[in-house]
DNA sequence: TCTGGGGTCCTTAACCGT
DNA sequence: TCTGACGGTTAAGGACCC
């Protein structure tokens, strides 16, 4: 066990809505939640102004807007937030060469390692001149905790929220967590929390009087030598500074639920191609691929295969996830639909034999299958339609346009199968809540909401005061999506004057 | 209008080979 | 040759985290 409390644990304040005060000075002070928008969206982020209202992540947005009807909902802006995620790290690397990041607003630093401080006091200084350095750099509050251990710079960190400095004193953590819930022990969520209540254990140090044969008993092996070990205030794991990616996934919960099988194989297909994509920029290959249904009912199922080699190429994965997927029952109806790839190896020569090989062996396995199914449905026809369309569907939200990402495809279900084709004119520009803009006579802004045909900005940025509303027509011209501006240190003032005298309410058009 | 998306780790069971 | 222990791998599910 560590003496000296120098690790370190940074967390940043309410991140993805503090990025969004900063960067629109119009919600500073204001109830600002980041999250999905659609009817199945979920709160990621809840300002401090919105949290009094009740609201907290992981809630329903729908049920975060009866709480807090006036609050501002925004779209993630994860290029944003990476962005200045980039500039913290940068902050903490300075301190230490072992930063291990959890999140992006997340990281432990060991600054003994780094030779930033070796004691009490000097972890004080250090991590108050972190704090400054981040305001600075970033406009934005971090809070952080000290400790002799990672866990308990967690805790730490968390007791100190927002914009606080706590340092645990060794010799102090028993004394400290004994009192505390369990469920403020990194681990212990609702299941575990529930499962020890249950058993009359509700705070940290009646865990510790449990014993730990008791917790392995209850929880399982590992749990519960590691839970007994926290309870302890014993943690001796170290901050690993680069830890690899161990999988890729993604999935899309659709606004309403899937029932048709064509649409199903088909958005299959889709994730897949959109998994790979992520695979590969990661610059890696891999052998197991999974499928992730959920159903109507919230049950999920997950079935995998393990390829012989590892893979990078959409087509083994798409057919991998095919397979994957006529085995599952899908009656009833679909909400969320998954693709993952594990086992991952770094992506080499050596691996395109055996990659060779399976994809060869896939393609086979899939033929016999496609016959074998072909046989079954005589209804062949929209099959080889709908793979065409998705197709097209890809190759147009490829295009990314810096900002908010574009509104999933599913959004456009209920108004019909329009599915514009690539390559014809797209029905109607989408604007959602928080996207950046810039208007050719007004300057940059943001999407404050849109609807009917019209979509309203206002324009401001961060270093200007509160900017004015106005409205235009969704297909405006003069409007056009923009990157995010910097939070702070605006490269210049290339648009110096904000606001100007135009009073009006313009409706361009 | 109940319940996102991207991960990690653990457990259990089945199966295979030694 | 049969049986058992054990380890490794695969598959499925669940808990948890931000």
């Amino acid at each position: 066990m560590r003496a000296a409390p120098t690790i370190l644990h940074l967390d940043m304040d309410a991140f993805y809505a503090s990025v969004e005060q900063a960067a629109k000075p119009s919600l500073r002070g204001k109830a600002v939640i980041v999250g999905g928008l659609g009817p199945r969206g979920v709160v990621a982020t809840a300002s401090y102004e919105a949290r009094r209202f009740g609201v907290h992540s992981a809630m329903p947005t729908a049920q975060a807007r009866r709480l807090c009807p006036n609050g501002a909902y925004l779209i993630p802006r994860f290029t944003l937030y990476r962005a200045v995620s980039d500039l913290v790290m940068a902050r903490l690397r300075e301190l230490s060469p072992l930063v291990e990041p959890l999140s992006l607003d997340e990281a432990f630093v060991d600054l003994e390692a780094g030779g930033a401080a070796f004691d009490s006091a000097g972890a004080r200084v250090t991590a108050e001149r972190l704090r400054a350095d981040i305001r600075a750099a970033t406009g934005l509050s971090a809070s952080v905790g000290l400790a002799g251990s990672k866990m308990l710079a967690k805790v730490a960190s968390e007791g100190a929220k927002p914009d606080g400095l706590l340092l645990i004193e060794p010799g102090t953590e028993r004394e400290l967590l004994a009192p505390m819930s369990v469920r403020t022990l990194p681990g212990v969520g609702p299941a575990t929390g529930e499962h020890l209540r249950r058993a009359g254990i509700t705070t940290v140090g009646e865990l510790a009087d449990a014993g730990e044969d008791e917790l392995v008993r209850m929880t399982g092996r590992a749990h519960g030598v590691a839970l007994y070990r926290m309870a302890l205030g014993l943690d001796d794991r170290p901050v690993v500074a680069e830890r690899d990616a161990k999988s890729v996934s993604v999935e899309d919960t659709f606004d309403v639920d899937l029932h048709d099988r064509v649409r199903i194989r088909g958005e299959v297909q889709r994730l897949a191609e959109r998994c790979v994509g992520r695979l590969r920029a990661s610059g890696h290959s891999g052998r197991t691929i999974v499928l992730k249904v959920r159903r109507y009912d919230f049950s999920t199922l997950t079935r995998s295969e393990t390829l012989r080699g590892p893979t990078d190429d959409p087509a083994v994965v798409r057919e991998a996830a095919a397979r994957l997927l006529e085995g599952i029952d899908t009656t009833g109806g679909v909400r969320l639909l998954g693709v993952g790839v594990s086992g991952l190896a770094d992506y080499t020569q050596e691996d395109l034999f055996a990659q060779a090989e399976a994809e060869a062996e896939a393609r086979a396995a899939a033929r016999a299958e496609a016959e074998a199914v072909a046989g079954e449905r005589d209804s062949g026809g929209p099959d080889s339609a709908a793979g065409a369309r998705v197709q097209g569907a890809d190759k147009g939200d490829g295009a990314d346009g810096g900002a908010g990402a574009p509104v999933r495809a599913q959004a456009a279900a209920g108004t019909g199968a329009a599915d514009a084709p690539v390559g014809e004119p797209p029905q109607e520009r989408r604007w959602p809540a928080g996207t950046d803009v810039r208007h050719g006579e007004y300057g940059p802004g943001w999407v404050q909401g849109s609807g009917v045909g019209r979509v309203t900005v206002r324009f401001e940025r961060p270093g200007s005061p509160p900017g004015r509303v106005r409205t235009f027509r969704v297909d405006d011209p003069d409007l056009e999506p923009s990157d995010p501006l910097p939070l702070v240190g605006e490269p210049d003032g290339e648009h110096a004057e904000p606001d100007g005298g135009h009073a009006k309410e313009g409706t361009a058009g």
